[in-house]
RNA sequence: GCGCCCAUGGCUCAAUUGGAUAGAGCAACAGAUUUCUAAUCUGUGGGUUGCAGGUUCGAGUCCUGCUGGGCGCGCCA
């Protein structure tokens, strides 16, 4: 049951008007408390204490109440019955909402023939993990990987290919679409290494970045040739982005719609900005300006065509919230980025409103923070690169097999893999996602404490302790001792934390939860034994019974971050 | 120049959005296994929350001003 709200519910309606009910820091002071005297002793000009000394006895009939009690300057602090609390745990289910939203989500937003590097962590693991939020409340989610496939860089792509094979069909006058094309492919390694040599080539090379533009521009116009080479390394940069998001235990996306989808609705929105008067020709591009008089802080206006007549990402995302509208129609789309684009989507947004085409209220950009090294500035290998997630991921997962061995444990690849990823997904969700933060390969593979293969732990206990029982788990009235008190308090506490974390759209909470939940396991599977032969069959089955009830909420966490339990470790 | 964000033990991060004695992990030190997995648990030391004012019953949190850092500001995404 949803503890918080239950007894936040009780005491609203006793007292006749909302008090705020709080989880004291130090839970010595009691389960709950509420500084309700003292904020209506403002409003009554009365002592905070005589004004609590009033309320005291109505919290004091509630059928939960233990006891209640004042303290400090006016608090009531609320201790709940040990027989309430025995007969209403139970672990959480995923809500039933009765008016459920339909949801598109933009992250991952990967770059086709670019291979994933750290800057795709974050979106990717937040993004999965808020998906997977808000689908646990009840609602309709449509993932979209908002794919950079369709601008310069599929032109720098091409352009190195022309570069490297002359002699292949597509860059020929007389190209045949219907020949046999199967002997031109390339491996997702060889073909992540293109786009790189191509930008460091156009940037001293006037030249080569002419043929780039020139390209760019005939590959979106229709070029047989171009198009056909596009579509044979699209799938295998396609298939290259799912096995590393199948590697990190992602949700798939519903859609891999990226710029190239959305740059089909040119026409419409062109038109639809044409209606409404809001192209402005500016030094031989096509411009919308969002500035507002009230504004204080710089707003450029928005590039729809560049003087090329290309469009730009700005443009391409105004054309997917019009693909999406047509489509899903959905109550609202969330953007998951990098902080560093809220400039982007502050002007993305302003054209929605003057368009007309979504409600702003219903648009919204979540930022999320750097991933830096030690020395403050973004995460770079040792060469200088954005590192790749795949080698991250390696790293991760030789640490694991290391220490897998320092332990003499023979653990298999799947389960060695499944702890690696753990790491990275824990070490990243228990940051506040809107703040930058420092990653340090060191301290995510050292997998002590506050870790992701401490939840994995904590729950392979519980299958373990679950798997050798022959009792029934059964929660016979008893009472309970301050570790079995504390972690059914905690698991009751589940639907306030996710009913938070949906609202702030914080995954950390999530992650603190289940770290919280994790220490308060082990302390009672320290202080509580279980199955061992001097315990008596009715403490036996209530403490099964805990275990549990432990286990399936921290299954329910486990499974918003996308984390995988192993059967050993 | 304009705007946004940040500053908390040696290090990395929290702090229920204004609540009570600022908490965790790492690192250091001292302990715990005839017992369900020691990737665990228990304990010790470590703080003038960058600085100076202000608001009120009450400030790490809100306001003002400094100092120091990060980021953004038309044809990259």
């Amino acid at each position: 049951m949803n503890l918080y709200k239950y007894v936040s519910d009780a005491i609203n309606e006793k007292l006749g008007f909302a008090a705020n009910l709080e989880i004291p820091r130090n839970r010595e002071f009691g389960d709950f408390s509420t500084n309700a005297a003292m904020v209506g002793a403002k409003l009554a000009h009365k002592n905070p204490r005589e004004l609590a000394g009033e309320i005291l006895p109505k919290i004091q009939e509630l059928d939960f109440v233990d006891a209640a009690t004042i303290a400090g300057p006016g608090f009531i602090n609320i201790k709940i019955r040990d027989d309430f609390i025995l007969k209403n745990a139970t672990a959480p289910a995923p809500y039933k909402n009765e008016t459920p939203l339909v949801i598109d989500m933009d992250y991952g937003a990967y770059n086709v023939a670019k291979s994933l590097h750290i800057g795709h962590l974050r979106t990717s693991i937040v993004g999965d993990t808020l998906n997977r939020i808000f689908r646990f409340m009840g609602h309709k989610t449509i993932s979209y990987n908002h794919m950079g496939d369709w601008g310069r860089s599929m032109g720098m792509v091409i352009a190195w290919i022309k570069r490297i094979h002359p002699d292949w069909p597509f860059f020929q006058n007389n190209f045949d679409a219907n020949m046999d094309l199967s002997k031109y492919t390339f491996s997702p390694s060889e073909l992540n290494t293109f786009y790189p040599q191509a930008s460091a080539l156009a940037k001293q090379d006037e030249k080569f970045m002419d043929d780039v533009h020139t390209i760019t521009a005939e590959l979106q116009r229709g070029h047989p040739g171009y198009n056909a080479l596009y579509n044979i390394f699209m799938p295998i940069s396609l298939k290259s982005m799912h096995d590393t998001i199948h590697k990190l235990n992602i949700l798939p996306f519903d859609n891999d719609l990226g710029e190239k989808n959305a740059a089909l609705y040119e026409a419409p929105v062109e038109k639809l900005l044409r209606e409404k008067n809001l192209l402005v020709e500016s030094d031989g591009a096509e411009i919308v300006v969002v500035k507002r008089d009230t504004d204080t802080a710089p707003m450029p206006p928005v590039m729809f065509h560049n003087s090329r007549g290309a469009t730009t990402y700005d443009a391409t995302d105004i054309m997917a919230i019009y693909y999406r509208k047509l489509t899903d129609n959905p109550n609202k789309i969330i953007y998951l980025t990098d902080s560093r684009q809220s400039l982007h989507f502050e002007q993305l947004f302003r054209i929605a409103e003057l368009t007309g085409l979504f409600d702003t209220k219903n648009l919204e950009h979540i930022g999320y923070g750097t991933i830096n090294g030690a020395d403050g500035k973004p995460f770079k290998t040792r060469s200088g690169n954005a590192a790749d997630l795949d080698d991250i991921i390696q790293i991760a997962t030789d640490a694991v097999r290391a220490r897998a061995s320092e332990n003499n444990k023979e653990l298999d690849d799947d389960t060695i893999d499944t702890i690696a990823i753990a790491a990275l997904k824990f070490n990243d969700l228990i940051h506040d996602l809107r703040s930058d933060y420092i990653f340090d390969p060191d301290s995510v593979t050292s997998f002590e404490g506050k870790t992701g293969p401490y939840v994995l732990y904590t729950a392979v206990r519980l299958n373990s302790v679950l798997k050798r029982a022959t009792n029934t788990p059964k929660l016979n009235n008893h009472i309970l001792l301050p570790d079995e008190r504390n972690l059914l308090m905690t698991i009751m506490d589940f639907d306030r934390t996710i009913q938070s974390a949906y609202e702030n759209r914080a995954t950390d909470m999530i992650a603190n939860y289940a770290y919280n939940l994790c220490q308060l396991i082990n302390a009672f599977y320290h202080s509580c034994p279980i199955l061992r032969d001097d315990i008596d069959d009715d403490t036996k089955q209530s403490r099964l019974y805990i275990t549990k009830i432990a286990r399936d909420t921290l299954v329910t966490t486990t499974d918003l971050m996308g984390l995988k339990i192993p059967d050993k470790m």
